[in-house]
DNA sequence: GATTATATATACAGAATTGTCTATTTTAGG
DNA sequence: CCTAAAATAGACAATTCTGTATATATAATC
């Protein structure tokens, strides 16, 4: 990938984050980047495609990340499970979070037509699948439901620590994960 | 309060939340509404003021609205708290259900100074505090922990129910918001 | 060094944004 | 009925937005 494509993308996700991306045009982004909109143009065929790869670089990004830290940190599934709030913390808490890319992007585009709008579902969806896929290993009888209520927790902390940040909800969620999961394995 | 006001604060409400509030044009809202913007300018001194008001008015509403649905369901109030989700479910099952509105609205408005912002983060704090009244009452030794855990919970669930209608996560924040006041109970 | 792809500079079209101004019409109250 | 307030109609300024066109400059490659 062209450094200039790459470094539009960073630049656009970190003004997306903290500007909105309704309410951050392309002018900012290519000024910021130090580049020109036709450069802008040439790698995205519009501002909702860039939206797209910018969704879904982050996205990316943080499930390799995150399944990366799970599978050095311990072989054994329920133990991973148990760690999965251990490292959300790590990145939540780290000074470049931002906020969780697909949960912002599906406020901005409310509306279920909006291809923005659905990459954000399905990509929530990935996420819960592969908390339900962790704990499916852990042989976890509803081992969906489970994966279920920790995403619930995983977005509410993260929607906190949007509105607030070091709103500590972290601390919490991770108890609660601990509550959730141990009460799940003896079921 | 004039008809004129109340029906331009129903009608943005209605928008802000089915098309997004940077999406939502003022023009959009006086032709939904039925009226003119002079009439929007006479009420609402501008956007920004209408926002705050349609976001007073929508955390008003539903907070008076669980409050009364609490207070007479239940008298004893470790019952009340395990009834909290009951009532919330209802609420986002409810057909007009159109989502919450700070979670949006701070998650469009993501600069900590901005005054929709600010409202939105006061809002989640208040209602927090509300279910903490709620676990203090019911002699919960860590009422702001489980306060905070419940509100993960149900920002969370608001979350994935704005993502995906009837994605049924609501159900399972119920069960986990029982397991977990069960345990704090008992503690 | 000449050629070719890549990037820049800049202007601009066309639409949409918030907010204002003036003039007219409708509605209510005495 | 007549007056005063409230609402409408519609144009318009000023800005901002996405996306494009054209011409120039900078790199890299043969």
């Amino acid at each position: 990938m062209s450094t200039l494509k790459s470094k539009i993308l960073v630049v656009a996700t970190d003004l997306f984050q903290t500007r909105g991306i309704n309410s951050t045009g392309v002018d900012t982004i290519v000024a910021v980047a130090g580049t020109t909109k036709m450069t802008l143009y040439k790698y995205f065929v519009s501002k909702e495609n860039l939206i797209l790869e910018v969704l879904k670089k982050g996205h990316d990004d943080f499930q390799g990340w995150l399944t990366e830290q799970l599978n050095t940190s311990s072989k054994k599934p329920s133990e991973k499970l148990l760690k999965l709030f251990e490292f959300i913390e790590e990145w939540v808490t780290s000074p470049n979070f931002r906020g969780m890319g697909f949960i912002k992007a599906s406020a901005e585009f409310p509306n279920e037509e909006s291809p923005v709008h659905q990459l954000s579902s399905e990509q929530s969806r990935e996420f819960r699948q592969y908390i339900g896929s962790l704990a499916s290993d852990a042989n976890i009888k509803d081992a969906e439901g489970l994966a279920l209520q920790l995403s619930l927790l995983f977005e509410g902390a993260v929607q906190a620590e949007q509105m607030k940040r070091g709103s500590g909800a972290m601390k919490y969620a991770k108890k609660a994960s601990k509550i959730l999961i141990e009460g799940a394995l003896a079921d």
